[in-house]
RNA sequence: GCGCCCGUAGCUCAGUUGGAUAGAGCAACGGCCUUCUAAGCCGUGGGUCGCAGGUUCGAAUCCUGCCGGGCGCGCCA
């Protein structure tokens, strides 16, 4: 990546484009815009012209569309309708679409033969994966998220990062990527002084560690009250700092348990969100340690960070402000302390070096771009990390209530994530229980887990990750609309279909004639291109809007064209079901890359 | 002061990177169950895309300037 005077915002963006998959057959977009590249290349247009090929905005204009036309004409400077006839003409589409015809000024619709959608369809019943194969040439992709503060109990400002982070480790793996995730714990720093006093004294009084830190958020406050009304024990604190530092075995120990029950902690949290990060992932700050004084040798000698008023700097000019500036990063403190602009670096290059991530995509924080804007530049200025390697940093919104603020209970603290699981499930299993009366309370209890803590998932991950996102306990548990419920509940009544219809056709010709049917296959058809481009652009909300059409599409489908009712013959019966497995099998696995489960029940 | 993000229906949100008449869902109103789960489906109403210019066949989208909101900016993470 070039690092010449880049703007702040091209510099963002730049390194979040340019990350196309490979192209995979059964994906019909990537199909027609070979099909129309060929097409347009016989025609004369030049080589770098985009076929901008979409699916179609609306019924009635076909269900793709080549748009590509418009902007070809207007640099060939001749008139874009008579292009687009032209390329119509050279388009060799006759096993795939059953009419093409230009429109406006140059548009061109693209109606697919359904008896090839249904093929295609059947194609993807037939294969475990869906047709969708793995990549090619996989990345090596660490994904940063959740990471939590050790020192405090997880709250509802780690759920986003902890949420939208496991959904794109989730699907990354799925289309063959090498994932790494990587939990970037804070488990060092001032504060751990002060805890590690505080546990040494409870332990006097107590026999275990586990029971002391059962509450990891009063131990929190307990500590800081003891360091702000006693001196003798805050200089304990500031002693214990310095010898945590040094290696005490003793400081070192009392650290370890601390961090271990933690770390339990974590785990139990992501156990209940259904999140696959586990022990094996946390690279906490503390790892870097040993690497941080070399780390910052390392840019003082090559003349990337100065000394500056008793601390270390690094001035870049590739961030400079309009008026000169350039922007500081502070990597070594007046006295020697590290901050986490170093610990960044040496994860950086921890990352690229041994794990050997051809990717890197951070969830965290928006507040936090201008940090790592600077780690990024500051780690491509170094060397540490050269242009092969994408890094991402993949933003996010506060997390609000109702009201339009940051979200806090009553009492304005901060709302444990725990406290707000196990309110998520409560709700849920309540509006399960009255909703279907005949569940026994085990089940009841089951399904409530399932959509309660779907419920909070898909309601973070359906919203665009950059914007601020309003918290509602009443909107994400509805069952109607584009919430996790619905979704569920869509999968549920498949599978009582299943149930009802006993057994299921092995292999019947699928056979697309309502309207309904076509436009189910199509939309069952277009998964891995929602795949691709979450994959590209880490925005999950992609996926959550194509699983809602689905859904939508399937019930439009079920309502319009009966499966099981009497007067449906035996080939129909068998066709319209295997649209239904179809439908569930991809409502499954989509959610499931969403981190979301389903049930035959609800 | 400098920088980043955001502003779309009453509310919550999409808008495929410049394409056709800006779409969903809630909420409101009107239909559809003795028949596959009505937790559903079908339909109606609802818009100066913050404002003003500019770029062009075409702008919610790109460029400039304002207005409004959120956040960040040398020793916390």
């Amino acid at each position: 990546m070039a690092l010449g005077p880049l703007k702040f915002a091209s510099f963002f963006q730049s390194s979040q484009r340019g990350r196309r998959p490979a192209t995979d057959p059964m994906n019909i977009r990537e199909l027609l815009t070979q099909k129309a590249q060929s097409a347009m290349t016989a025609v004369g247009i030049p080589e770098g012209v985009n076929p901008n090929v979409a699916p179609a905005k609306k019924a009635g204009f076909g269900d793709y569309q080549i748009n590509g036309a418009m902007a070809a004409a207007k640099q060939m400077k001749t008139n874009p309708r008579a292009l687009a006839e032209q390329i119509v003409g050279a388009l060799a589409l006759d096993d795939i679409a059953e009419k093409l015809e230009v429109a406006g000024p140059g548009f061109i619709n693209i109606h697919l033969k359904p008896e090839w959608l249904a093929a295609q369809v059947d194609a993807v019943l037939k294969d475990a994966r869906l047709a969708l194969a793995p990549v090619t040439k996989p990345d090596t992709v660490v994904v940063d998220y959740s990471s939590p503060n050790l020192a405090k109990e997880m709250h509802v400002g780690h759920i986003r990062s902890t949420i939208i982070g496991d959904a794109l480790a989730r699907l990354l793996e799925f289309q063959g990527h090498t994932v790494l995730r990587q939990n970037h714990v804070g488990d060092w720093g001032t504060q751990f002084g002060m805890l590690i006093a505080e546990l040494e004294e409870q332990l006097a009084t107590q026999d275990s560690a586990g029971f002391a830190l059962k509450d990891l958020e009063q131990f929190y406050q307990q500590a800081k009250k003891h360091f702000d009304d006693d001196e003798a024990f805050a200089h304990k604190a500031r002693d214990y700092v310095v010898k945590l530092q040094g290696g005490d075995a003793h400081i070192l120990g009392l650290w370890e348990k601390f961090k271990d029950i933690s770390l339990q902690h974590g785990e139990d949290n992501y156990r209940t969100l259904n999140v696959t990060l586990n022990r094996s992932h946390v690279m906490g700050e503390s790892s870097y340690n040993d690497d941080l004084p070399v780390l910052v040798k390392d840019l003082l000698a090559r003349g990337i960070a100065v000394e500056d008023q008793g601390a270390v700097v690094a001035f870049l000019d590739e961030m400079k402000d309009k008026e000169g500036n350039p922007s500081v990063v502070i990597i070594q403190k007046q006295g020697g302390g590290y901050l986490y602009a170093t610990t960044d670096l040496a994860a950086m290059r921890y990352r690229v070096n041994h794990l050997g991530a051809n990717r890197i995509m951070y969830f965290i924080d928006a507040r936090q771009s201008l940090h790592m804007q600077q780690v990024f530049t500051l780690s491509r200025k170094a060397g540490y990390v050269s242009d092969q390697v994408s890094l991402e940093h993949h933003a996010f919104g506060t997390m609000m209530g109702t009201d339009g603020k940051p979200f806090k209970t009553r009492s304005g603290g901060t709302v444990k994530l725990a406290e707000l699981l196990d309110e998520a499930i409560e709700r849920a299993t309540a509006v399960v229980s009255e909703k279907n009366p005949e569940l026994s309370q085990a089940e009841a209890k089951e399904i409530g887990r399932k959509v309660g803590i779907g419920a909070v998932k898909y309601s973070d991950l359906s919203k665009t990750r950059t914007n601020d996102y309003i918290f509602n306990w009443d909107a994400m548990l509805a069952f109607e609309g584009n919430t996790g419920p619905y979704l569920q509940y869509a999968y549920t009544r498949i599978q009582s279909i299943f149930r009802k219809a006993g057994e299921l056709p092995a292999d019947a010709p699928i056979v697309l004639a309502a309207d309904q049917e076509k436009a189910l296959a199509l939309r069952l058809l277009q998964f891995g291109e929602a795949l691709n481009q979450v994959a590209a652009e880490a925005l999950p909300h992609v996926l959550c809007t194509y699983l809602y059409e689905l859904a939508s599409q399937f019930m439009s489908f079920y309502e319009a064209c009966p499966i099981l009712k009497d007067g449906i013959d035996a080939p129909m019966r068998a066709s319209r079901l295997q649209l239904s497995q179809t439908t569930a099998r991809t409502l499954a696995q989509g959610l499931e890359l969403l981190g979301i489960e389903v049930s035959d029940k609800m």
